[in-house]
DNA sequence: ACGAGAATTTAGGCTCGCCTAACTTACTGC
DNA sequence: GCAGTAAGTTAGGCGAGCCTAAATTCTCGT
């Protein structure tokens, strides 16, 4: 490697590229639940080799986005975070948009805002936000972070791990997979519905569920992926 | 230079990256009005290095895009064609919706266009069109090519052009400049507006023109940004 | 406490798009 | 018809992001 000194913490106001918006997104994801970001995680969520998550995030670094120990894992700097919380309110008013003001199903929405995040002005973000009333959840139930970069990060128990015999609302469902959408949309199991648990099979087998008069049996994966919270809390 | 020759017309289906679909827009429009695009109109227009487009003109070559010979100019083939208008369809539905579902002013659609137009897909160019009512111009009065590639090219007279007491309709406006475009606002120089070419000073002089009960003096530069039809014509 | 295996980084390469400098071709006026 | 200039191209380079292969470093179990 040659010298790579430069100034560290340029950090001017230039945009941010796509991929450094992707990885930015994807180390707020792991730090907030690991405490920070693994490459070989990185890597796998973005279907990178691991060697480029290393270049990458030494970039990351140089550009004071990123705090970064060699093979200890990494951490948004404070510019990071704002950046990866920008990012994040982009995606999700996008995806509240195309599904309240274009007619999009919420399977289809991820995909076209994984796209768009990067080329919206904020100007365009705030605009839609208006024009369907700010909303605060996009349609899979992920809090949309304010203008500001504040977020609701409550941590939120996920279906697989409720108790048997318990009734749950839905707060959040996974966003990625379209097909899993589709699925899910077909049980009923949308944020905001009400979910009791009433049987779970043992070595991690398919639960039963009551969803208002219907009843279905899901796998613990597909359980894993939906949020829930107290039937009666807020 | 090393071998080039790989296969010549590859035209897989992968998505164009943006700086191509920057090249063939401007190919489109500098071929339409002369015939063949310059190596030097296109580096002006990109703001990029001549010798930057020699490069690039080759690879969209290559890529069966364009078809070029060498200090002769460029030229699009039927599947450049298709992909310019596909991207001049998307920036002008685009700025079209902008304006008529979010308020944008007509000044400030150009630049955002010009980002997301590399960004959305066809599903939702559809429905933002659909969701307008399927418009037949930009808000700057430019034809939108039809999903399948229809444009209406009809050449319009510019305004600098127009007879001294001929009444005329404004079509279009040129959409790049956003200053221009407040100003021309201001003085009610938008698509459907009648003017009256009163006056033309000698030498290139500024025009008097009457517009409505108003009366203003413009450039010949400004002018010539203003396109018109006779009165009475649709 | 030490070695196996997993995680990570380094080394070396590639493509795309861009740049500057230097050269070549085409065109124009005389 | 030939020189000067404008237009265009080639040569050589660079940074961003990606890759594979080959070191490293860490971690964990025994």
């Amino acid at each position: 490697m040659t010298a790579r000194k430069r100034k560290a913490k340029a950090a001017r106001a230039e945009p941010l590229t796509a991929p450094v918006e992707d990885y930015l997104k994807a180390i707020y994801a792991f730090e907030r639940d690991s405490g920070a970001a693994a490459t070989n995680d990185i890597a796998q969520h973005l279907s990178i080799a691991p060697a480029s998550v290393s270049g990458m995030v030494q970039r990351l670094a140089d550009q004071g986005l990123v705090s970064y120990e060699r093979y200890r894992g990494v951490r948004l700097t404070a510019a990071g975070r704002r950046a990866a919380l920008r990012t994040i309110r982009r995606h999700r008013v996008i995806e509240a948009y195309l599904v309240q003001a274009l007619g999009y199903g919420w399977d289809g929405v991820h995909a076209e805002a994984e796209r768009l995040e990067h080329a919206a002005s904020d100007t365009l973000i705030d605009r839609m936000a208006a024009a369907i009333g700010e909303p605060v959840t996009d349609p899979h139930g992920a809090p949309i972070p304010t203008r500001d970069g504040t977020i609701d990060e409550t941590p939120h128990q996920s279906l697989a791990d409720a108790a048997v015999g318990t009734t749950t609302r839905v707060v959040r469902v996974g966003d990625e997979d379209p097909g899993m959408l589709r699925y899910l949309d077909a049980l009923g199991l949308r944020p905001g519905a009400e979910v009791t648990l009433t049987q779970r099979a043992p070595f991690d087998g398919p639960l039963t569920l009551a969803i208002g008069s219907a009843t279905c049996q899901v796998g613990a994966a597909l359980a894993s992926r939906v949020l829930v919270a107290a039937a009666g809390d807020d």
